[in-house]
DNA sequence: TGAATATATGAGCAATCGTTCATATGATTA
DNA sequence: TAATCATATGAACGATTGCTCATATATTCA
């Protein structure tokens, strides 16, 4: 599971390639990395994330405030949940959720900036 | 394709959820910030970032540095060219690639950091 | 205790994704 | 021009994902 293919072929400038290798992270970080996008590359949880933003919210007014069925956030809030990115507390009925991760909207912000600075560069 | 189930049900605090609204961006531009962190959450094209974010490189070199097919790295390339993240240039016969966007590597050092706090959090 | 409420979860299904394999395209060189 | 090299790409296939539906669990309240 560690590496595919071992497809060597050709390498056209060797010493380039080696000193790359020198920046690169452990495939088990890479992975790690891959696996934290992953969980925020997802609009229901997006959502999930800039709605829980401000305060905590129970369940089910997350899932009407985003227009998704109680089952379906749920879910996501698991997901959200295994990877940290949010904490729960339980109160009475109700399972208030918030964010546990101070990087996430940090993460959001230059990510709009990013694909802000891609349209004005994308007129014709 | 814009809401899926429409599914109200109930609010249990419906002054919080109508203020959370607020910040929310539109639809359009969640649906923008899912697929830019979809385009980084594959440990082929993160590899492929960390490989060309120090020189161009050509796209075998790039194949020999993480040890994946021509093929698997040159469609991955597609991609993360379509989302804008990395520019190329064709030299004789070669294809340079490397990044258009310097976003990415801020995004990678962020997480990095989320999953070190992560794993130190998690010690038990 | 029984009904109602809030949340969690398992199964199943359709859609998406990343790879391989085969081959096409485009550029250089003999 | 023919052979070779570098890259791109379409089809196919297995794996993963996110939803719905049904139901389980847990808490409150009458």
């Amino acid at each position: 599971m560690e590496e595919k293919t071992d497809n060597p072929k050709k390498v056209l400038h060797k010493d380039k390639t080696i000193s790359v290798l020198n920046t690169m992270p452990s495939n088990n970080t890479i992975e790690e990395l891959a696996q934290f996008f992953k969980i925020i590359s997802d609009t229901t949880r997006i959502k999930i994330l800039y709605t829980i933003s401000k305060r905590k919210l129970c369940v089910i007014d997350i899932a009407s405030a985003i227009s998704m069925s109680q089952s379906a956030v749920s879910h996501q809030l698991k997901n959200l949940k295994i990877s940290r990115i949010v904490k729960c507390e339980k109160i009475g009925k109700q399972v208030y959720y918030s964010l546990n991760d101070k990087h996430v909207e940090k993460l959001f912000s230059i990510s709009l900036i990013h694909i802000e600075e891609g349209k004005s560069g994308r007129r014709k």
